[in-house]
DNA sequence: TTGTAAGCGTTATCAT
DNA sequence: ATGATAACGCTTACAA
């Protein structure tokens, strides 16, 4: 069934048809109700891959991030999609798992469908995936991060800065010997950048980073080895800042098997104020980034690029979005 | 850039370029060359809209899950989207937060594409979906639940009979007062079945069922205030069965903050497996489902009626896919 | 192994 | 407000 057979049907043209679809206040009232009638009665669905060949456009917006399986992304994607799809939009989504060359492949695929626009996590790309970004004739986000001075649109905030907030805060509270645990996967670096800030601060007390790599996969698990090692330490830490909330779990729920108490003996700082995090015992100080806020915006800024909705605020101005540093009883 | 003008570069006719992505192996290997050095060139990219067309065919495959917060759902997800992915396919993704009528929605979106695949989660639809599956020319699989008799290909397992088994184990460990929790989230009839297996061995061993359905929403908190309720009744329960480890692991916070010891004062049962769960105090016992072997059985039969693998494999005869109970401190 | 011609179902453009 | 015609970029079917 095409649109033709539908305008038979009705007693009109194709393209009044296609008009009822895409632009019905240009059609007649009669004209709709009468459409609409025949569009019912043979379940109808207009082909979008013959409308996307013809208008060179498509409701389609491609979106690459690491994993869907992260508590952090997972909000994103769904504030996302939920504000897209209110306005007819589709999400194709893909995983990189912080692999730029999967990413790569992603951006390919999603190209051949001349997306209504695309996203992606961050500012780390191949040389491939720059050139193509840049060559796009639709609007590309960048989300979860910001770089100064890069073209693209991003929405999202300073990852060293974070590192900074927390460092400072644990430093503020008497803490000296503080220990940064990076991620257990490998590949995000955005979890480098706050380690950077870190670092940074340590450095300008005069203190000496002490860095710790886990070896282990399951986030909870390589919490566990993290806390433990760095417990057993000659000189013991007084407090760690972990990557994630996983890991800072895993260290809090390692700890209270152990009987050690937090944060009396070993402060523990997360990112991500994860659902579990304030269930914990000790509660999990941690930071808590704008992941549903990030997927907002981007959809809004899309939208409005692609004129669905109106062009008033510029979403520029939003940057950065703003992570909030939640105390509670583990640091 | 068009594929003529690929063509016209390597000084072939168009069908050769076209023949070139779609069956290699019936281009000369000379050509084969000579082409890939001008598709890198110019970082042609194919229109897949105008290939969607010509064809009425397409490499995109929808799903619609209830939501991807859930970490129920994201592995599935997840494990769906990579297996595809390895063979070209592209992932639409809708949510549905349990509501029939934006299941129809998206599937009606997705069918504009003549996806190769269409991916839903149960069987519970409205006629207007029910309709439309059945007149589709490409697999539906239903994912998640079993029911007799339907046609779609389905791949998942009898949320009865989890029910049924989380309610008799308890039975063998000497409990007798088992409670049943809901899901503080309204529209999923899976965790009913569940409950209803809960009622029915409860029954045929002359007791009486007690059921519970939070009214707040996070997990987390619902399963707090389940968990206080059902302690604070004239008659307190000794077990209780969550509808997912989310609302257990609230029921397990909580007490280890008010110092209830579990399982002796109340025993605490799960579904889903979640990460959490094996490192709580006490660890939590539940039942694994084959959230990952979902995605991966639903994304395998899909790749093989589109004979993008050998057919050997009758998917069907792997329903249902094994749950696991896993017995841990808890219960 | 390669090519020719026609057509997929829609929308852009220009008319009326 | 509605219509005629010509694309859009690719693949199918058939031919050589």
């Amino acid at each position: 069934m095409t649109i033709s057979d539908v305008a038979k049907r009705v007693g009109v043209s194709a393209i009044t048809v296609s008009r009822y679809f895409t632009n019905p206040e240009k059609v007649s009232a009669d004209l709709r109700e009468r459409i609409a009638l025949v569009v019912a009665e043979f379940g109808y669905v207009p082909n979008l891959a013959a409308g996307g060949l013809a208008s060179a456009r498509s409701r389609i917006v491609g979106m690459v991030i690491p994993n869907i399986s992260s508590p952090i992304f997972a909000n994103t994607i769904q504030s996302f999609s939920d504000r897209l799809s209110l306005h007819g939009y589709q999400l194709l989504l893909a995983s990189s798992y912080f692999s730029r060359e999967l990413e790569e492949n992603a951006v390919r695929a999603f190209l051949g469908w001349t997306p209504a626009a695309i996203v992606l996590t961050g500012h780390f790309h191949t040389d491939a995936t720059e050139t193509l970004i840049e060559r796009a004739s639709f609007p590309v986000v960048e989300t979860w991060d910001l770089q100064p001075q890069r073209k693209p649109i991003q929405v999202g905030f300073l990852h060293r800065d974070v590192g900074r907030d927390a460092t400072q805060y644990l430093f503020g509270k008497g803490y000296r010997r503080i220990a940064f645990v990076q991620n257990s996967g490998t590949g995000d670096y955005r979890s480098l950048d706050r380690r950077d800030g870190y670092t940074a601060v340590m450095a300008e007390h005069g203190l000496e980073p002490i860095l710790f790599a886990p070896t282990v996969l399951p986030q909870l698990e390589a919490g566990e080895q993290s806390f433990e090692a760095l417990m057993k330490r000659d000189n013991p830490v007084d407090a760690i800042i972990f990557a994630n909330d996983s890991l800072a779990s895993g260290a809090i729920l390692s700890a209270q098997r152990k009987g050690i108490n937090i944060p009396e003996k070993c402060a523990i700082f997360g990112f991500g104020d994860y659902a579990i995090s304030e269930k914990l015992s000790p509660s999990l100080t941690t930071i808590r980034p704008p992941a549903k806020e990030i997927g907002e915006v981007a959809a809004s800024c899309i939208l409005a690029l692609t004129g669905a909705i109106p062009q008033d605020a510029e979403f520029q101005h939003l940057n950065p979005l703003p992570c909030e540093l939640i105390e509670r009883e583990s640091a």
